[in-house]
DNA sequence: ATTTTTGTCAGGGAAACCCCTAATGACTCC
DNA sequence: GGAGTCATTAGGGGTTTCCCTGACAAAAAT
């Protein structure tokens, strides 16, 4: 049979039990090994051979966290589902870095953890819903930046172009207007954020997000 | 009584009707309209006020992300839950560019529905779990490309100041070396990569992730 | 052992950049 | 309706930076 092996990484004894049972009950998968510390988790992974580990983030040694990563830098195919009372953005974005594929709460409910294994076992990924919303600054934030932010919204298009790298022919090109325009626009800019320096205008128009990775 | 008022804005009759059952169980909140356009959605926010809307996507009219939109242009404070059934990236993201507070399928079973619900009125996000890996494409990918990266570990430092906007004087200041020594990396980095803009160079190290906006 | 890559530096000309000045239209504020 | 502010558009002249062509020694690859 071909059944998902599961490994369980926590130092919590009655909360393991809860969820060995829990998990028990549905059957779809099975346990094949418990471990209550990062260096056994990354010790036995390779033994066992799971397709997940359910790992929890404070465990004694290594935490959680430097366990996923040395178990994805050696198994790669090994999913990790984090397993935490942590809810700071902070554990949640070192655990995605580490290589997890999903991270739950313990304050879930029973079919949330389960829905989250299955999904994870499907090779998707898993955020605890309101963990999510710590992944898109940027994205709902925008507005509020804008009423600080003293700059006109030409001068901010040319700020974005010139944070992105662009020469000012390329930017009076983009724009049709004259190079000299543009860098009027630039000197204005400059001068009203008071920085002479171009790196310091693209930190700042980073963090206005004019520029944005997510495109 | 100052109990949640939620308007919802659907124009599938049966799915509404299961989804105005569902929320009545609830003794939290109490549903005060219904509307099946985004042109009634708009229009009717003012005058019944809720404190929440459960928003489709796909309506006749203007969409739920175009109401959306116009929605919490005027009414900031209405939380928009948006329920569909697309589970696409674009969608996503443009309902939280609109506004949206959270994000919920409509193949989400009762108790998902109602934790979103009571998540987003209490001003947090939901989002519903397997739809969040579309927001942090960046965290997880990095290492896949740098293998391919022909760049020595040099240029890539140097690339990388470069891309933060950094002039060679003051990458040469920064790495101790003469401004030429920067500038035969810059030109090796440009030949080995056959880009000769600077904005090239800025998008490559982006996709490198040699710069990162997440800091 | 020889070729290639890497890290370091220079000179000269071209291009980009910066500082100062300024015209025009739009807008607000008496 | 004028006076002032601001946004957008430019030009001249000087300075800095950048690009191209070389160069050489150490390290790495072959």
């Amino acid at each position: 049979m071909d059944k998902p092996k599961i490994m369980l990484a926590d130092d919590h004894g009655v909360l393991l039990s809860g969820i060995q049972l829990l998990l028990s009950k549905v059957d779809e998968w099975e346990i094949v090994g418990i471990v209550s510390s990062g260096e056994e988790a990354v010790e036995n992974a390779s033994l066992w051979d799971p397709d997940l580990i359910l790992m929890d983030i404070s465990m004694p040694g290594i935490g959680g966290i430097e366990a996923t990563r040395q178990i994805k830098e050696k198994f790669p195919h090994i999913k990790i589902l984090m397993l935490t009372m942590f809810s700071e953005e902070d554990y949640l974005k070192k655990a995605l870095k580490a290589g997890a594929s999903g991270y739950v709460l313990k304050k879930a409910v029973d079919t949330e953890l389960i829905s989250a294994v299955r999904t994870v076992l499907q090779g998707e990924t898993y955020i605890y819903p309101t963990m999510s919303s710590f992944l898109f600054k940027g994205f709902t934030e925008e507005k509020k930046d804008k009423d600080e932010c003293p700059l006109s919204a030409r001068e901010k298009e040319v700020l974005k172009y010139v944070a992105l790298g662009f020469t000012y022919q390329e930017i009076a090109d983009e724009l049709f207007v004259s190079v000299k325009t543009v860098e009027t626009h630039k000197a204005r800019i400059s001068d009203k954020l008071n920085m002479k320096k171009r790196s310091e205008l693209v930190r700042y128009a980073v963090s206005q997000g004019l520029i944005s990775i997510n495109e």
